[in-house]
Formats: structure tokens, sequence, C-alpha cells
DNA sequence: AAAGGGCTCAACCGCACATTG
DNA sequence: TCAATGTGCGGTTGAGCCCTT
């Protein structure tokens, strides 16, 4: 049995509003609010609309300071840049951008920045130089350095990735100082790559200065199963420079792949709502435009962290495509994004989202 | 001038999450 | 704790406009 639908949609107009219906629904929120529930609006307002309807309609075109018309060229880069590295979170790209709502920007993106994206960059080799963040190649790797994932000269802290912190209340972007240093991600303390695998075999392990302080659990169940078992157990993982967690029961999307891996996180506390799991996320910007610009022509990564009080367990993960070793060191961290639990309604999100939990 | 194909964008739909009782 | 309800969001649709032939 499906739900209730909000309304009765025998008695509810649909289409186009007219300007006697527009100047209705302006003129009783600008009297009494919405009263905090949309759907009595309007019969309160005596509209014979759906509340939802009415909801779109004044957050879309009535309500206060709207902008409509040509988008600059500055609130295309951020356009550019924010789809880069969160995708299609329309509501939260808005947020960045004065008076545009997520239904303009999502309209514009389909219509006019999408294909003007890829009319002006023809190639990849183009798309990363028009996002200074990305690169589409993985750094040049060592396999003398077995160290080179935590030491300061590793390229995988040398680029800047695109960081922000999604608020779950506002929907911004929040670009703390706190967040700013995980952005710098400058480099962890010297660990042996010996030394992170005896502390992974603990299935914990922990950093406890300010840097991460990883603490992370591998999830032994997702990784009897995963295919990355062997590798992750594996020194050579670490060689590669990378963390792995594998598991085989969560997908990307169609055609892609997902992988998780750790790299090391800077402490990030929030503690409103200590009850609730913090998620932290991270993407690759590849990701967003792999999965939604460019095809299936290069590979994407995620990880999930959730954060319980003063430590950080990384669940889960992923990738049923990626067995080789080598071939996930092809791979590249660019972009890290931060976001509340609530922030990831997406099916974008969900599908870097992990199966199992502790 | 008419036809029709493409484009735009307001609006709808359905889903997931949050809230409430 | 759980079901019902409200809200917010991204994806999709389709009417109307525009452009080309």
């Amino acid at each position: 049995m499906g739900r209730a639908p909000c309304c009765d949609k025998a008695s509810v107009k649909k289409g186009p509003w007219s300007p006697e219906e527009d100047a209705k629904l302006k003129e009783f929120i600008e009297k009494f609010g919405t009263g905090g529930n949309w759907i009595a609006l309007p019969q309160k307002a005596g509209l014979k609309r759906c509340g939802k309807s009415c909801r779109l309609r004044w957050l879309n075109y009535l309500r206060p300071n709207i902008r409509h018309g040509e988008f600059s060229d500055d609130e295309d880069k951020i356009i550019y840049s924010l789809y880069a590295s969160i995708g299609s979170r329309w509501s939260v790209i808005a947020a960045q951008l004065p008076g545009r709502t997520d239904n303009d920007i999502k309209n514009y993106w389909n219509t006019k920045l999408k294909k003007k994206l890829l009319t002006m960059l023809p190639s990849l080799q183009e798309k990363t130089s028009f996002f200074p963040s990305m690169t589409f190649q993985a750094p040049p790797y060592d396999h003398h350095a077995s160290d080179q994932f935590l030491t300061t000269s590793s390229s995988f802290y040398t680029y800047t990735p695109n960081f922000m912190n999604v608020d779950s209340t506002s929907n911004s972007l929040v670009h703390d100082d706190h967040i700013n240093n995980v952005t710098n991600l400058s480099p962890p303390p010297p660990q042996s790559a010996n030394n992170l695998m005896s502390l992974m075999s603990n299935n914990t392990i922990d950093v406890n200065d300010n840097y991460n302080y990883l603490r992370f659990q591998a999830d032994h169940h997702s990784m009897c199963n995963s295919p990355m078992q062997e590798y992750y157990h594996n020194e050579s993982a670490m060689k590669e420079g990378m963390l792995v967690f594998g598991s085989t029961t969560c997908s990307s999307s169609a055609g892609g792949s997902c992988m998780s891996q750790l790299i090391s996180q800077r402490n990030y506390i929030k503690d409103h709502h200590q009850q609730q799991q913090y998620q932290i996320k991270q993407e690759v910007d590849q990701m967003s435009l792999h999965d939604q610009v460019l095809g299936d022509q290069i590979q994407s990564q995620s990880f999930m962290i959730d954060q319980k009080p003063k430590e950080y367990m990384i669940k889960n993960h992923v990738s049923s495509l990626h067995n080789d070793p080598v071939e996930m060191n092809q791979l590249n961290l660019n972009s890290y994004l931060f976001h509340d639990v609530d922030g990831k309604k997406t099916p974008h999100y969900q599908k870097g989202m992990c199966s199992s939990y502790y």
C-alpha cells in the first residue's frame, strides 16, 4: 500500500498559475506566513491548489529577491565548480547563488551549461584544466617509496581539493577554518606502512594528535565478502599508497565503480546532535563528471566515515570492479566533500553508501 | 505562411528524510 | 518504537515559444 496522496488530486487545479492565484498566495503569505504547514495553506488562502504546488510557486517565483534571467559568467563558474564537487545538489548550489532557485539552476544546467561545457571542453585534459582542482591522472607512483601515502612528499597532498561542508540546516556550504584545515590536507605524521598495518590488524588505527586520529575499523563482515580482501590485508596495498576497504555489497552508478579508500582526515568534530551518526563522505570529483557529465571514461570512488563521539569509523565499502591493485593505483583523490547525515538524499550520494554498519 | 523540430522553464511527480503524536 | 504526516529535493514532463526550412 502506497502512502496517501498529499491532497485530493481531483479537486486541485494543476498547470500554470494565473496572476490571480499568484496574488492570492503572495498576499496570504505576506500577511500570515506559511503557518508552518503548506498542506493546509491553500485552503486557508482560498486556493484550489496542492500545498506542494503552493510551496513551489512561492519558492521559485513569488518570494522576494528572486532573480530570473541571464546567469553571469561568475555564476556559471560557481555552478561548474560546485557541480564538479557535489554533483546535482541543486539546492546546495542555489544556496551559493543569492536570488537563484534550485529549479532555475537545474534548468539552466540541463539546457545550457552542460552543453556549453561539453562544447568548450572536448577532451578530458581540457576538462581538467577547467577544473583546476581536478586531475585525471594518478600521481606517479614510486614503488620504492613504501610510505608514499603517508609522507609529505606524497602527491596525494599536493592538490587542492574542493572541500565543502554542507550545513544540513541551511543547506549551504560551510567554509569554516576547521574545514579549511582539512582542505589543506597537510601531510599526516610519518607513519610507516608497517605500523599502520599492525594497527589495522587490530582493526583500529588511532592517530591521536590533531591529525586525524584515524580511528577506523575494518568491517569484518564486508571484508570477508570482498574481492578486495586479500589486497586489503596485503602490505602491497599500503605501498600502493592507499588503504582499501572493500565490500561487494555496495555499488556505484551504472557503469561506474566505487572504490572505498581511506586517506587521512583531519579532525573534524561537529558536536551538535551528538547522538546522531555523522557521516563524512568523500568523493572524488571525477565521480561527478564521470557519472553525470562525461560518461564512463573515468572511475569514481568514495567512502564514508561515521563520526561517533571522539572517533571515526569507516564503514564499509565498495567495488566489485576494482579487483586489481594496479588499476586502483591509477585512481586519485581530488576532492572531498563533507556533509551531514541528512545531506545525502540523492541517489548520487546513496550510491556511495555502504551496506554494513557497526 | 505553415509545419515541425528543438528548446525553455514552470510545474508536477515520487521518493527519502524529518517531525509529530 | 512506530506509523502517519509534512517537507524538501532531484528528476521528469509538457505547453508554449522560437527557429529553421
